[in-house]
RNA sequence: GGGCGGUUAGCUCAGUGGUUAGAGCGCUUGCUUCACACGCAAGAGGUCACAGGUUCAAGUCCUGUACCGCCCA
């Protein structure tokens, strides 16, 4: 055995090893408990980043202790076809080639995509490899396949059907670089320091002015009414006037609503019903017309009369500037307020009225919060579940229908003979009612989160009721960062609950997100990113899942420092040199590895019981999602007690040719391999494979430690009186070399000992050799000494 | 505006009412000790943000304050 761990000779020959015995596919097995995890799907937007070995880490730890605990444990990965984010991706591409999707056109484009797509995820799937995921590869799936497709169009037919899917005319988030409708959860809402710009409306037939505060004038041209308070006093008199619009000069009613906010402006707002949501819903209840004012690409329309074709920030300039012309504009004011941003572009989104495909998502939220408030489904960390209800309870529709090529196309047909829909999870030729053949698909796509809502049951097989589906679903841990909670989790319970009639998951495991040495959010942006495969070439797999585990609680956010991954990569080595220890020693014995009960030293007592103790501690954190807790006990018993302390007792004997402690040391180390394989799979399967080359062949009846029975605390084994005589031993060790070291006394030097133990002297004293030989103290002695308080007292002499 | 989280050693963070509050890194001192210098040994370093309260017992629970961050509107 080299003298360090070199995880780059032994990575890859362990996962081609575990692939070709396929220890990572998951049986259907009714005598088996399933333990299931769906991936989070990586975009096809490009490879894996940090972002991706922060959620693997954890998912792999549980799939790999439950199948080590004998479950039937799935973990099944996916690929997302990633929507709007991979369209841009490859649109940059086009434009860095000079050209685009609209000189391509729709079918050479969607070609380029999917060689794309198809591109990413052989990459994806080498890079999960390499991290040491432990998915079963026979069932990945990818969300434009045909199955998840499928699933896709049913799921989409059925809610239909049921009329919680419909086309309507309201208001959406508009981005204008990405030209197409986004969901309210694809913006970002950013203060922005703007004016407060105060317009005068001429009252038609007076001389008289109502005036309105806006912060957006150009959208004056849209404006349909002019509303007031019905509390407010101030416009009694003008209430149910005509207000003449100015530069247009289209007469509007001034109507008093609810919504308005006497305190705002002047305590009259103007109503621009196409490009404000709050306008919006005054408008449906005074039944007011819309006037869109926008095109697509947010320059003006021929709505705007002379300021059609400007840009709408030109626009602005430009109503500005008349209105100042005609004494219109009264005062401008500072303001800062809050403006929606497209997640993905960062341009400011435009509110608009458009018409659009929307999920009806009230009846369906009723379920998901029923789910989760009656136990059926678990959040851990439990405070992010009252902002899952928080969400659930003010839902709002959700709007699915994307302008984008690249995506699961709405399957609904348009007749241009009779103007009716066909709805069809099968593509059609001809119109379900009128028969004719003049039909045209929706040209628009889904929302990608529709497919991803649907994750959970389309990738066990649904809508077919298949033998995946009825065994692994519900599934068991969702584990995911919470960022995504209402993207996706909240969206997949009442997706599962609907169309499978029954929870996705019934835990939800958050996880933080993953931050640099400043605290800073890991983006490309920043340019502060760790590549995964230069990390793990630099400091090995393990380090870097040992980093991403260890010191981190659930939902809490993630720092990954240098320091860290050091600190794993030195825990490996230590690992690999405690074995390296006992394989050398064990290389001349034939081990007996029973290890009988009776005879055994206090310090193999002392070891077996911590071990059994720091089994049930993992056990029992990991049950309770503390896996960065339960690996640093792993890591403190394993550094900190077997090696600091029995490996150092143990080679007292050995040298001394009593081979007796080498069961134990092979029994120790053997659990410990087993109880950090989860963790820091590579490493451990070495070693394990390593140790068990050297023994009888019926040591262990695996062929790997990937499918060894994962520890069991073996409560027998629990010795507090050993315990108590070890760390008065410890003490005394500590003792006498700290007095070794305040007095400078060389190492090469043997110092005189006096230990008084009071009542533990008898059981202490047979270990004065080990005393001897661990604190270079000559002779040790034993004085009478009252309990422990004089534990401590150690006299010391130059020898 | 509403909600949530954080504030613990020089730094980054664990700590799920119970001895003397821990780890990694950094720091000081000493070690070519026959597994490991990616190491060994011995140390220094804390008003657990602040103010009240509950409890036999509070870093941990409650109330409030300050600062930092996040989410929602």
């Amino acid at each position: 055995m080299p003298k360090a761990y070199e995880p780059q000779k032994v990575e890859r020959k362990w996962y081609k090893f575990w692939l070709e015995k396929g220890y990572f596919r998951a049986e259907i097995d009714p005598d088996k408990q399933p333990f299931v995890v769906i991936m989070p799907l990586p975009n096809v937007t490009g490879g894996l980043h940090m972002g991706h070995v922060c959620f693997l880490t954890p998912e792999d730890v549980m799939t790999r202790w439950h199948r080590m605990k004998g479950d039937s444990a799935l973990w099944l990965p996916g690929i997302d076809h990633a929507g709007i984010a991979a369209q841009v991706v490859v649109e940059q591409q086009l434009a860095q080639e000079g050209t685009d999707r609209h000189k391509l056109g729709r079918e050479r484009f969607l070609e380029r995509m999917s060689k794309w797509a198809k591109q990413c995820r052989q990459t994806i799937t080498e890079q999960e490899q390499r991290v040491g995921s432990s998915c079963d590869w026979s069932r990945e799936k990818f969300t434009l396949d045909e199955g998840p497709s499928r699933a896709v169009r049913t799921a989409f037919v059925r809610l239909y059907q049921k009329g919680l899917i419909y086309r309507g005319e309201r208001i959406i988030n508009w981005c204008p670089r990405c030209a197409t409708a986004l969901s309210d959860l694809e913006t970002d809402h950013k203060d922005i320091q703007g004016n407060l710009y105060y317009v005068r409306y001429p009252l038609a037939g007076t001389k008289e002015f109502i005036t309105v505060a806006t912060t957006r004038p150009e959208t004056i041209l849209g404006d349909t009414a002019v509303a007031v308070n019905p509390k407010d006093k101030r416009f009694k008199g003008v209430v149910g006037q005509m207000a003449i619009l100015p530069t247009v000069n289209r007469e509007i009613p001034v109507i008093t609503d609810e919504a308005v906010e006497p305190e705002f402006g002047t305590g009259a707002v103007k109503i621009t019903p196409a490009h404000d949501p709050v306008d919006f819903e005054v408008a449906q209840r005074h039944d007011l017309p819309l006037v869109n004012i926008l095109n697509p690409d947010v320059t003006m329309n021929e709505n705007a009369g002379k300021y059609a074709g400007l840009d709408r920030y030109k626009c602005r300039e430009a109503i500005l500037a008349d209105l100042k012309k005609d004494g219109l504009l009264v005062k401008i004011e500072p303001y800062g307020h809050s403006v929606g941003h497209c997640m993905r572009c960062q341009t400011i989104i435009e509110p608009t009225a458009s018409r659009q495909w929307f999920i009806k998502a009230e009846p369906l939220a009723k379920p998901a919060i029923d789910a989760v408030t009656s136990g059926r489904i678990n959040i851990i960390p439990e405070r992010y579940t009252k902002v899952y209800l928080n969400w659930m309870e003010n839902i709002r529709d959700w709007c699915i229908s994307r302008q984008l090529w690249w995506g699961h196309r709405i399957p609904v047909w348009y007749c241009g003979k009779c103007g009716e829909l066909t709805v069809s999870v099968e593509d059609v030729k001809k119109c379900a009612h009128c028969g004719s053949s003049k039909i045209e698909q929706d040209p628009d796509v889904l929302d990608t989160w529709f497919s991803s809502a649907l994750w959970t049951h389309s990738t066990l097989g649904w809508p077919d009721d298949t033998q995946d589906l009825r065994y692994f679903y519900p599934t068991t841990v969702m584990e995911t960062g919470y960022d995504i909670l209402f993207f996706w989790v909240a969206r997949m319970i009442m997706m599962g609950l609907e169309d499978v009639g029954d929870i996705p998951f019934s835990t939800v495991y958050l996880h933080g997100l993953l931050r640099d040495e400043k605290g800073e959010k890991m983006s490309k942006v920043r340019g502060n990113v760790l590549d995964p495969l230069d990390t793990m070439d630099k400091y090995g797999t393990d380090a870097l899942r040992f980093a991403l585990t260890t010191d981190v609680s659930p939902g809490n956010d993630i720092n990954l420092t240098a320091a860290r991954l050091e600190a794993g990569r030195n825990f490996a080595n230590k690992l690999w040199n405690a074995a390296r220890f006992v394989v050398r020693s064990l290389e001349t014995e034939d081990t007996a590895l029973e290890i009988k009960r009776e005879g055994l030293g206090v310090e193999e007592r002392w070891i077996l019981s911590r071990l059994s103790r720091t089994t049930a501690n993992a056990v029992k954190l990991m049950e309770g999602f503390q896996f960065g807790e339960a690996l640093r006990q792993l890591h403190d018993f394993i550094w900190g007690e077997f090696c600091d302390w029995y490996i150092e007792f143990a080679k007292i004997r050995l040298s001394a040719g009593d081979s007796s402690p080498l069961s134990v040391l092979v029994y120790v180390l053997e659990a410990s391999l087993r109880l950090l394989h989860p963790f820091m799979p590579f490493v451990t399967e070495e070693l394990w494979q390593n140790l068990k080359k050297r023994l009888p062949a019926d040591w262990q009846k695996t062929d790997s430690i990937v499918i060894a029975a994962y520890p069991e605390a073996d409560e027998k084994a629990v010795d507090p009186e050993a315990e108590r005589i070890m760390e008065a031993i410890i003490e005394i060790i500590r003792a006498i070399r700290n007095t070794r070291a305040e007095h400078k006394v060389e190492s090469n030097k043997w110092i005189e000992a006096r230990v008084f133990a009071g009542e533990l002297n008898a059981a202490i004293t047979p270990y004065a050799p080990a005393i001897q030989s661990l604190a270079r103290a000559k002779p040790v002695s034993f004085g009478k000494g009252r309990g422990r308080r004089n534990l401590m007292k150690t006299c010391w002499r130059w020898c």
